[in-house]
DNA sequence: CAAATTTCCAGAACAATATTCTATTATTGG
DNA sequence: CCAATAATAGAATATTGTTCTGGAAATTTG
């Protein structure tokens, strides 16, 4: 799974995190290459799926978005068919922004944008209606401190 | 701080959270306008701060980081220049992607991508040599089910 | 309600950039 | 050290981003 990436695969990735906005020139000219190698190598990096996707960041706040949840969860249930409805469901509401499966004690952490606390429990509500949850504990973030999409190549 | 936006502006951000690379023209067509308005409302969005930046999410497992920690943070310290110290020990260490103070019991979480374990414990022991920590928990994540930047606008 | 003002848009004109191609240089394996 | 392969810089072409212009729609003002 690991690709095998060089020095100037790596800089070329630094410089897409940064602004992937930046023509070919400037970034050849950053890494010390020239338009075709940065070109091919970008071109290779998504063939390959290192580069997943190339996206804009939204400020959330702006956008009316200004709560977020970390919402930790236990759950009895641990069969098939129940992880499977479990995450569907997940995956089918868009105010879920991650959402992982856990070692130990707590069996599921997610990470919920949502207008305000009234939406936070409307998601509630309607993901415990679909899936039996047995327990669920919600932190309030206060403040976005650090957020990054930036991996450090 | 919330941006007025219409129904074309939300289309237009649409388009550019699903896919940033997309020509002018191409985004122009799914949304119904032209050229012209679609680059300026793009401009203006830019420089109200709405879109924040642009650029590539990789793959965090083909880059080798393979292990990802969700921390719980308690502390008795609440003084405003250790929170100062703590936060610029956060944003100085590129495995911290996400970190939000929160309300309630628990003060911090953070969610860090790092190699292995082994990154992590290195992680955690600079971490509390740097600021005083009561009390830390560590979530390990198994699987990563959902994992989005996109905004539902 | 009407006229004036402003804002926004479609399409053309222009500038910059992405993409392809070619000759050359570096790298690898025997 | 030489042949074979892969990668590179720079030129040529195609596509796209950016600016400009005239006119339509919306908004403001009297």
């Amino acid at each position: 799974m690991a690709a095998r990436l060089d020095a100037l695969d790596r800089k070329i990735l630094a410089e897409l995190q940064e602004d992937a906005g930046q023509s070919l020139d400037e970034i050849a000219g950053k890494v010390g290459s020239s338009k075709t190698p940065v070109w091919n190598r970008i071109r290779k990096l998504r063939e390959a799926g290192v580069i997943r996707r190339q996206t804009v960041l939204l400020d959330a706040e702006a956008l009316g978005f200004d709560a977020c949840f970390f919402v930790l969860i236990r759950t009895s249930e641990h069969e098939a068919a129940w992880q499977k409805a479990f995450l569907a469901a997940l995956r089918a509401r868009p105010e879920v922004q991650e959402a992982h499966r856990l070692a130990g004690d707590i069996d599921y952490i997610l990470k919920v944008r949502v207008a305000n606390a009234r939406a936070y429990d409307a998601f509630y509500q309607a993901l415990i209606s679909e899936v039996k949850i047995h327990n669920v504990t919600a932190l309030l973030s206060m403040e976005e401190i650090k957020s990054t999409t930036v991996l450090p190549v």
